[in-house]
DNA sequence: CGTCCTCTTGAGTAACTTCAAGTATTGTGG
DNA sequence: CCACAATACTTGAAGTTACTCAAGAGGACG
């Protein structure tokens, strides 16, 4: 649990007994290879996991093959809160990399909410954050061009990657094809890669071996109109508004 | 609290009591001039409200004034669950036709959850719903086609109508301007135009005066490749998972 | 070492946008 | 209730962005 643990303590005080409440939470792991299925859209599952270690895409794909990338998933993301509900899942989870999984306790979680733990906070945190992505997924798929497009997701991706820790201050492992950005930002994978070699060759970028480097980020985040507001990283309040209302 | 209550009752059972504790939690009404602002991106706010009367729409504007519609809101829709981190809303609404809202007592939404009410699974299941009619939003505009899209869109809002009971078996009240449905789609209100005049042209829909008229729905579900997955129709169950466990 | 997948680049094309100008519709103040 | 203004709709013509097709180069993997 550790990458969920930093990053719900990137801007939240977690405790150490916190740190030890979460690890308690995870019952086993689950390994998948690159490529595979980790949900299939249709399933029911009343599971909750974790990202532990690699990438993953949140997807759809349509009857006639076109598929659209909703989200990458990076260590410490979750599927899925919304699970209670127990029903139908309407999208599917791939690995990407090879990933790990952590399935969790679900009743652990609820209990979580029901004391009023701060780690309960910083859950449903995540979840308006995933949400905010979500939106700003369709402002950038709908009214940006397809350069601001890659702007915006490399600079969104490698912000999410650093909060976990796995990218350095301008730099980061993307074991993302140009298939999938594509997927993603609802282009042809021949157009993303001339807009890449477009960004590298106006120095703005360079990608060597799956390592991303931003050499210009204030260009990049000019070309793109990049914001952070849709990842709410003030961060969770140490109790959710109705917790207070218990007491 | 008709329209939510119709909405909730659409595929669960939900009793007069139900109907009169729903009554009971609206403290005030509000309304709203059509182009008015109810909420403004940045803004914080701790309340829940519904839409009793009339559509409004989520959207972000860029800086440059290009905007992203997110959803439509009918009456019934909820702003916004995730409230209660006391957050800064990442997104505005505004109202398209004139507007009323009910400001909702978060108090007693909480206390329904806690109670365990089948009223508070059904208000889970809205929220899945919303987040699936995002993702759909995401699919819609990033892999189909401006025809596929419009279709689409229109087989969606008609049957979010009717579940409320705000449109007949194959037609609606659309009060919806093309510019809006462009900012939805992601493409000019000039497109939108000419592949609106094309569907009528063919005979798939009929628009006068604001009511929209399904001509042929069959093709109409063919050019887009509609379905309803998205809209979790099945509705909620009575009991949210976890409530079981408390018992 | 060969196969498969990804990346790269060019050439031609299709889908959609922009610009422009005119028409209908809706709202508003007298 | 009418006249006028403002907004939304419609259509044509030209331009641009991004797509498709194609073919070869570079890497990864068994």
């Amino acid at each position: 649990m550790q990458p969920l643990f930093r990053r719900l303590s990137y801007y939240s005080k977690l405790t150490d007994e916190d740190g030890k409440t979460l690890s308690g939470m995870s019952l086993r792991d689950h390994s998948y290879a690159p490529g595979e299925d980790i949900i299939r859209r249709g399933e029911k599952t009343s599971q909750v996991f974790v990202i532990k270690q690699g990438w993953a895409v949140r997807y759809i794909t349509l009857e006639d093959g076109r598929t659209q990338v909703l989200n990458f998933m990076l260590p410490g993301d979750i599927f899925d809160l919304q699970v209670f509900l127990d029903d139908e899942v309407d999208h599917s989870v791939a690995a990407v990399t090879k990933v790990t999984t952590t399935v969790v306790n679900s009743d652990s979680i609820l209990s979580l909410f029901a004391q009023g733990s701060s780690i309960a906070a910083a859950l449903w945190w995540t979840t308006v954050q995933e949400e905010g992505i979500l939106r700003e997924q369709i402002v950038r798929n709908g009214r940006r061009t397809a350069r601001e497009r890659v702007a915006h997701l490399i600079l969104e991706l490698h912000r999410r990657a650093r909060i976990v820790g796995d990218a350095g201050a301008d730099c980061m492992e993307l074991p993302v094809s140009q298939i999938l950005i594509a997927d993603c930002l609802g282009l042809s994978f021949v157009h993303v890669n001339r807009v890449l070699r477009g960004l590298e060759k106006e120095g703005l970028i360079k990608k060597n071996k799956g390592v991303l480097t931003i050499l210009d980020r204030a260009k990049l985040i000019e070309t793109s109109g990049y914001s952070e507001e849709h990842l709410h990283l003030n961060g969770p309040p140490r109790r959710l508004s109705f917790m207070a209302v218990a007491e």
